[in-house]
RNA sequence: GCCGGUGUAGCUCAGACUGGUAGAGCGAAUCCUUCGUAAGGAUUAGGCCAAGGGUUCAAAUCCCUUCACCGGCUCCA
């Protein structure tokens, strides 16, 4: 292929190259493709990177043409709702000073300072945007040199700060750049790399939801910020199912949920530590027991230890420094005035199972044919974490692990941890989750040397590859002791939160000196998998009640059939039916109170029990009962023992709804 | 931890700006009602207004401190 100065090639969705003269942007590509495309161009994407329509491209890239079609609009869209933000704060708060306003997946922000308003003045505010947007105006981009810029922002210290780095080529920036590019709409002027629409009339709907507070670059060491968040959509529509989408994710909030079914509490005398009330702890011990059997079918045997130890312990491990660093670890000096001794003993609350582990592993000699050796263990834990982190029972400071540590040989690494994922994929699956698998690799302050990471690296890439589902990368995100790879669950509101983990570390078997003989009659290092299949019951169970909406299935729900008698005369009947769902093991009651039987209905559909059974004198008569679910369906004449079957088959299928009533 | 907000009955919230005897609905208890597929009626009980300090003749209300929670930031299972 010849390739002259004058032009470069770029490459389009199609597959399809295309050759244009140097220096030609994004919109003239799009023309060269057709005229309609060009007049339609917002945006281009090149090698996926959005940039502005009036960039140039450059030799070899990939580009992709953003119309109002194009998902990426709406990023577009919001980026100048950004703009249009800050305008309109700029209106009403003439000394503010302009920080950054980029968008969101949910929407955009802008960080202000010197701007102190509260949420009554929202509404305000989203005015003066509508009116912004109703006089259309034109947004406008300029290309300025280093030095013009330079004037244009002074007096704007974010800005400057901004605009020094894109000059000094630190933020991203890969060659000398000589030019910046400013947006303008009306009086408005913002230093931009862009891209935005045409004009401030293309933004279809705006809202502003909340202000919260920051800080310049998210440093706490730096200036506080107020920076006001709002989402901007092509329409009214579209920004009403928004909202509605929120109210639900609100609606299915754990801590609202949980408090309306009683399941558990968090005191203000023990922030961050979880308290189970019985129908919570009925939730608990379901899934313990479920994970009891995969940890059974894994191999691996259950054990206890304890949740206090002397620090020594945390201290071999690496632990202590690690947690101590960022006060995390609960630790004191037991004064020790019994004895009399000068110093008391240092104790701490084991942040993590792995150190009982080892002591087990380690109190005999072992051979490599005990290998794997596992250990599992509900393991309770103590975390300091700071108290603006602590949320309902997705974060917390004491939590338990469905915890699990196997020592392996080299050799076994990957079968073990392709095991592994495939019955935490198995697991995730029975709650109806949609899981995505990330690997993480070596953080900065990590332990142990460079080849032990690459080479652990290197095992669970192929276990994920063995897999076969796909894996995201997250750099970084590792463990101190070792890579991990992360299952990810996504929750009501579409945050993601790790549940299963599973980590190599080659670490801590060195720090604590561990070893098996080898067929060779040698002392061999083993390495350590740590993992856990639903994280934590803590979160697991938080992740569950917004998932579900409360709605549990079954084999979950904390009561799983109620009983509603119509009057006194059947309350006998009405027992001996719950004693025999007790009898089965079910959860049932009798609603026995002097309700009527719309009032008893309302109360079953309110507590989310899954099965109601309506008996009245009629039912007792033909030996019958009459079925209703929570799902506002019913079913006459049903005979109580087929009932009780299809419960039990429900139940043991681990099915998500409740389907005896389905056609 | 930082920034902002909130804390009143078991729950959801009025009352606070402008200091002067603490309110409602739901829930609970009791009684009446004995009921056929999402709220029958009546009565009663429930609060050291988060905790501590201050201002005042007088504080739920104004000020300060602490604690907890909520939303962000940052950090994690």
């Amino acid at each position: 292929m010849s390739r002259q100065e004058s032009s470069v090639t770029v490459e389009l969705p199609d597959g399809n190259t295309l050759d244009v003269p140097s220096g030609t942007t994004v919109e003239g590509v799009a023309y060269e493709i057709g005229p309609g495309l060009g007049d339609d161009t917002v945006a281009g994407k090149l090698d996926g990177e959005l940039v502005s329509k009036a960039d140039p491209v450059y030799d070899g890239a990939t580009i992709e043409i953003v119309t109002p079609s194009a998902d990426e609009y709406l990023q577009v869209m919001r980026h100048s709702a950004a703009h249009v933000l800050a305008q309109a704060v700029l209106r009403r708060y003439p000394d503010a000073k302009l920080a950054t306003g980029p968008p969101t997946e949910e929407g955009f922000y802008y960080d202000f300072d010197g701007v102190d308003v509260d949420e009554d003045e929202l509404d305000d505010l989203v005015a003066e945007m509508e009116s912004i947007l109703e006089d259309d105006l034109a947004i406008e981009r300029e290309e300025v040199s280093i030095e013009e810029a330079r004037e244009r922002v002074a007096g704007d210290p974010y800005k400057e700060e901004i605009l020094e780095d894109l000059a000094s080529g630190e933020r991203g920036a890969d060659e000398d750049i000589e030019t910046v590019s400013f947006y303008s709409q009306g009086e408005f002027s913002d230093l931009c790399a862009g891209p935005h629409v045409a004009s401030t009339g293309q933004i279809g709907a705006v809202d502003l939801r909340e202000i919260a507070a920051t800080n310049w670059r998210g440093d706490e060491d730096e200036a506080p910020l107020t920076r006001v968040y709002g989402t901007a959509f092509e329409s009214e529509s579209d920004l009403e199912e928004y909202w509605e989408r929120k109210e639900e994710a609100e609606r299915r909030d754990h801590r609202r949920i949980g408090r309306e079914m009683d399941l558990f509490s968090i005191p203000d005398h023990s922030p961050g530590c979880v308290h189970f009330h019985p129908d919570g702890m009925a939730i608990r011990r379901e899934l313990e027991e479920y994970i009891r059997e995969k940890n059974d079918e894994l191999g691996y045997e259950e054990v206890w230890t304890p949740e206090l130890n002397k620090t020594d312990l945390w201290k071999t491990s690496g632990h202590y420094e690690h947690f101590c660093e960022e006060d995390e670890m609960f630790h004191w000096e037991q004064a020790s005035a019994r004895t009399e001794s000068d110093e008391g003993d240092e104790y701490g609350l084991k942040p993590m199972n792995c150190a009982n582990h080892v002591h087990l592993y380690q109190r005999e000699r072992r051979s490599y044919r005990e290998l794997p050796k596992r250990y599992s263990e509900f393991g309770t834990c103590y975390r300091n974490e700071r108290s603006g982190e602590l949320s309902g029972m997705l974060r917390v400071r004491g939590f338990t692990q469905d915890d699990g540590h196997a020592f392996v040989r080299r050799d076994q690494i990957q079968s073990e941890v392709t095991r592994t994922l495939e019955v935490i994929d198995e697991v995730l699956d029975d709650f109806g989750l949609d899981v995505t698998f990330k690997l993480e690799t070596q953080p900065d302050d990590s332990f142990g040397d460079d080849a032990l990471w690459e080479r652990a690296e290197e095992d669970l890439r192929s276990s994920l590859d063995a897999l076969g589902e796909g894996y995201e990368v997250e750099a970084g995100e590792g463990a101190f002791y070792g890579p991990k790879i992360a299952a990810d669950a996504e929750d009501a509101i579409g945050r993601e939160w790790t549940v299963g983990t599973v980590q190599l570390d080659f670490v801590q078997p060195e720090r604590f000196d561990l070893n098996y003989v080898g067929e060779d009659n040698d002392e061999h290092t083993p390495v350590m998998i740590h993992r856990a299949l639903l994280g934590t019951f803590e979160r697991f169970m938080g992740v569950m009640i917004e998932h579900f909406a409360g709605r549990f299935p079954l084999w979950l729900a904390p009561e799983q059939v109620r009983v509603l008698p119509l009057n006194e005369e059947v309350l006998g009947y009405a027992h001996r039916l719950k004693n025999d769902f007790h009898a089965d093991g079910f959860r049932a009651s009798v609603a026995d109170g002097d309700d009527t039987l719309q009032r008893k209905i309302r109360r079953a559909h309110d507590e989310n029990v899954p099965y109601m059974l309506i008996v009245g004198p009629d039912e007792e008569a033909a030996g019958t009962v009459s079925v209703r679910d929570r799902a506002e369906r019913e079913g006459r004449d049903v005979d109580p023992d087929e009932f009780r079957e299809h419960l039990r088959a429900e139940r043991e299928e681990k099915r998500l709804d409740p389907d005896f009533l389905d056609e």
